[in-house]
DNA sequence: ATGAAAGCGCTAACAT
DNA sequence: ATGTTAGCGCTTTCAT
């Protein structure tokens, strides 16, 4: 039913009574058409309803105005979806429709089937936004002649040859971290996300990075690994902890999700915090700020790293289009915020009021 | 370069020594191919890496084998967006490929735009998973001769000649009130999402459903308005309630933010969840387990709600195909299911032990 | 079992 | 300023 019995520019023409060309010319807003011509088919365009077909178009053109997004079903979860959303809105503002795509293994490979699907769609590009998990990015070393259109990764290893759009995690690991040590913090412990993401190992070199700057050597104890992104992750990560490391003051946890976690066991074991230990958590989600206490994390432009990787996308496909040389690939790399809150108030602070 | 070069099933042809309709026959796994020339042609194909045209096929078909899906940006902050995920899953296991359109601004009309674009690209049927807020749904009712394709419309009042996909929010609020009821709560207050939502306020519907269950007639007081959707709504909606309605006992959130909100303004008075009053959410985000205390909630199938909608809207597509009589539109409603955790502890427990 | 021809709706190139 | 022609890559009759 949809495709049956649409009007087709012909009928706008015979309707007209011009050739389908000038109907063609005054939907794409070319010059040379009269202005009396002009205004008729409008006319008759608007009275029949008629829209154009965006299949036919595409088929006859070298550009399909469509772009590819792969997503991983995680990114649905969290926070991440504004990735999407930031995608979706500036393709749309450049004139760009997007088809969606969703990984359900991402540590795995069904990529082959996402991509042969982008091409079978013929879209002038790629947005993938699946998260770097274990080995899941070979198959674009071993292939990428065979994509033949511009790719932008999002969250990924920066590997020359690769167009990546990111947050520096690393730098997010260390200023959480950096920020425990200004507030008189040294024994900090890491919850650790899943040690096959990509980010999750970045973050956590943040927080070496920071320690080492304070002339501390983490040990392995400090570690809780084995960790997920949720809540149940921090949960456990801070058992562990609390238990391997009797010491810890602070913690520097692998996203906003686990920090809560870690504040659950705290009401669990009758501690406070940040008195007894101060948290620090990473992606500054909405509700963040209504935690108890208050979390201070990592702020995580998002939205931001969909729309510029689409706006790139873009320069990319002008460039490919005109055969312009195109800048080699790069990396794009946005930089985190540390948002101070309550859980993770100065040491002396503490000491002198007594106060949460 | 993405249209440029790619191999077309022409070439296949040719490289067999076949027609390319043999190609086509084998493409489309139709029956009458030897098998000879079957694994000739598969061989070339895979030798050549050929993808078929998904464009050229949707011109010359009736189908478009596409489908569009609306929502609005609000749905990615919170767990909504799985809805997407799982029409998108339904839709790519049946064979779909999904476009993707977003609502900035789901209250006013953009309405036309989005629908235009999905109409140009010929989709075979649309998702609105757009929430119906104030008069957005006016447009659909005008203008439904226009659309002339399947549309299923999620979390929707059952206006009759719409299909809908919907959980029962007014039986969640019910569920969620007489939980509280039976836990010996009388005075009991609700915080209201945005009051031009419709699910908003049906949830509040279901609350007062309860309360007169019990022939209770709430009061204005009782309610707290001009609500949003996240905690900043729940933290002055709290607020109110206390200072309007000091008596209260307990109070039904029009979601888990909202209820976090209200957990926070306990903590700022010094109050307790349960013992000074008791809370039930809505919607069972992943970490409503670990608020301080844990929420009491209503799940909501959300994910479900999608798939559901998905695998309806191809029944339509198949009927309208094969010409066969549709079944009239209707509503699917799925039932919410209450999750007992700690902030609802009954009343008894709480007088006689004393304990969180 | 396979091929030839027509056409989906549109635009680009070349007339006029 | 407007029309004619050809063709994008594929599927669908209809032949053979």
């Amino acid at each position: 039913m949809n495709l049956r019995k649409r009007i087709t520019i012909k009928d706008i023409a015979r309707e007209s009574g011009v050739s389908s060309e000038t109907v063609s010319r005054v939907i794409n807003n070319h010059p040379d058409v009269s202005l009396k011509t002009l205004e008729k088919v409008q006319e008759v365009i608007s009275r029949l309803g008629y829209s154009p077909n965006a299949v036919a178009r595409r088929l006859v053109q070298k550009r399909s105005h469509f772009i590819g997004i792969a997503a991983s079903i995680y990114e649905f979860q969290g926070p991440s979806g504004m990735t999407v959303v930031g995608v979706q809105q500036e393709a749309n503002s450049n004139g760009y429709s997007v088809t969606l795509q969703l990984l359900h293994h991402p540590e795995t490979t069904e990529v082959e089937e996402i991509l042969n699907n982008f091409i079978a769609e013929r879209v002038d590009g790629i947005i993938w936004a699946v998260p770097e998990i274990g080995n899941n990015r070979s198959w674009f070393k071993d292939n990428q002649s065979k994509l033949r259109m511009p790719i932008i990764f999002l969250n990924t290893k920066p590997y020359p040859g690769l167009n990546v759009v990111s947050i520096d995690n690393r730098q997010g690991g260390r200023i959480a971290t950096e920020h425990l040590l200004q507030n008189g913090y040294r024994n900090i412990g890491f919850i650790a996300g899943p040690e096959d993401w990509w980010e999750a190992r970045e973050r956590r070199l943040g927080w070496q990075d920071a320690l080492s700057t304070y002339g501390i050597l983490p040990e392995e104890r400090q570690i809780a690994k084995g960790g997920t992104w949720m809540p149940d992750g921090g949960e456990r990560g801070m058992q562990m902890l609390l238990d391997q490391y009797p010491e810890i003051e602070a913690v520097f946890t692998c996203n906003d999700y686990i920090a809560l976690g870690a504040l659950k066991v705290a009401s669990q074991r009758g501690l406070y915090v940040p008195q007894d230990y101060a948290i620090v958590g990473f992606d500054n989600l909405l509700e963040a700020a209504y935690y108890l206490p208050s979390l201070t994390t990592i702020h995580h432009p998002i939205s931001d790293v969909g729309s510029l990787a689409m706006r790139e996308l873009g320069r990319l496909i002008d460039a490919e289009q005109s055969g312009k040389s195109i800048s080699p690939p790069g990396a794009i790399t946005l930089h985190p915020l540390l948002i101070v809150r309550e859980s993770s108030l100065p040491k002396t602070i503490i000491k002198t009021t007594g106060v949460v």
